[in-house]
DNA sequence: GTTGCAATATGATATATATCAATAATGTTA
DNA sequence: TAACATTATTGATATATATCATATTGCAAC
């Protein structure tokens, strides 16, 4: 279950700089006394679609996983959220109401601001408004542009992606331990779950991959960069 | 050739109250003084990718598509942008350069604003930066959640999805000029022109729309419907 | 007008991907 | 530990989509 845990100042948060470094003295203080520190466990919703926005939230450590309900079809999975990612992400300034799920697929920390804070002091603080801006703007484009790569791809050319993406954008290791099952790697690069086990087995054989439950290590990047290039 | 227009005050400008309602006299006027208005041709590029970003621009009038080269494989058409929206719409606050080519599909007008002069105004006005934070947000969500739609449907469901997109977003009418070929059309829903064609003379001849040309009218909206909602 | 070229169109075929079926492995609960 | 459910796996087959070939139409340049 998720709970609330012992706040630390902002002033020594590292993420202080990332993004409230320009706030002024009064303004940190007031984020300092009302924020949130939550930790959520592997599995637990963070989010649920349809609810009402009123947190400007940011992901602290963990991995956070945002998908999309769309009826009898199944689910869309969208994308990832890593360290640092806001969350609500696209819609937060303009919805009233969450249009995505968020789970925690990681034991996971986040930090909650009050929406109304936030607005506020965007209000009274333009550097921190365009500084907002432009990571609302990168975070964006990160993750259309994502999506654009992984559709123009064959079934071959999306496995390479995304273990790629896993390589270097979320676990910076050639080892790492797939946070979801095949069924959501397929919801998130469009592809059958059988399809999913079917290349990885594929690139298992070709020595490309080692493959050991959930754990993957790359074993040959040149080759498996090739496939994500060229299909 | 793309020139320069007559200048209307902005004070009289119809969009004015889409996002420079707030703004202070004192900087309504330096916009006013500073920006420019631009017209382009049909097939004109407006912004060409990889240019450096120090403009920001909105569309008055006409119709823009929004597209990435992408090497040797081809072009990736990623959305259109109608009158209202802002160009360079994901990276202005974010990049240093354009990460995507606009072409004006129709006769186009646009007004360019100086993008350090917005970002002055966003640092020292911030109900403005808030305003601008909404609206780009849910332009992105806009373009995001159209990719999301596009890819999760069968051939006949994106003909069916573009064709009353066409119809209920950009001409508010069952009859209209296609403003792109086949070609464009099968880059921007992913998939080949032949299909495109093929799949557009499938509806043809069920009765569900009829082409002459360019021009498309779509008369059973009830069908075309069906067909992008169940695939 | 004619020439050349791109866009549209249609059919035949090849390829990629989904679906179906059956089993094995793994994790979860009583 | 047994019983069950979920996930992973593999093979066979059906379906969707791309590719290739060829013709036609429309359009711009000369």
């Amino acid at each position: 279950m998720s709970r609330k845990v012992n706040i630390n100042s902002c002033n020594v948060c590292a993420y202080k700089s990332f993004l409230f470094s320009s706030l002024h003295a009064k303004d940190l203080t007031r984020v300092n006394l009302t924020k949130k520190e939550m930790e959520y466990d592997q599995g637990e919703v963070v989010i649920r679609q349809g609810e009402k926005i009123n947190k400007f939230m940011y992901l602290k450590s963990g991995l956070l996983k945002i998908s999309q309900d769309i009826g009898t079809v199944g689910n869309q999975f969208i994308g990832l959220a890593t360290p640092l990612d806001f969350i609500g992400l696209l819609s937060v300034f303009s919805q009233e109401n969450y249009q995505y799920t968020i789970t925690a697929v990681e034991p996971s920390s986040m930090c909650h601001i009050e929406l109304e804070l936030m607005k506020e002091i965007v209000k009274r603080d333009g550097t921190f408004a365009l500084k907002l801006l432009e990571k609302m703007s990168s975070m964006n484009e990160a993750i259309l542009r994502n999506r654009l790569q992984i559709n123009r791809r064959n079934l071959r050319g999306r496995i390479a992606y995304i273990l790629l993406y896993f390589c270097r954008e979320v676990y910076q290791s050639n080892k790492f331990v797939l946070p979801v099952s095949r069924k959501e790697i397929g919801e998130l690069i469009n592809m059958r779950t059988e399809n999913v086990i079917r290349i990885l087995s594929e690139f298992r054989k070709d020595k490309i991959i080692d493959i050991s439950g959930k754990e993957i290590t790359i074993l040959d990047t040149g080759r498996i960069q090739q496939i994500c290039d060229f299909g």
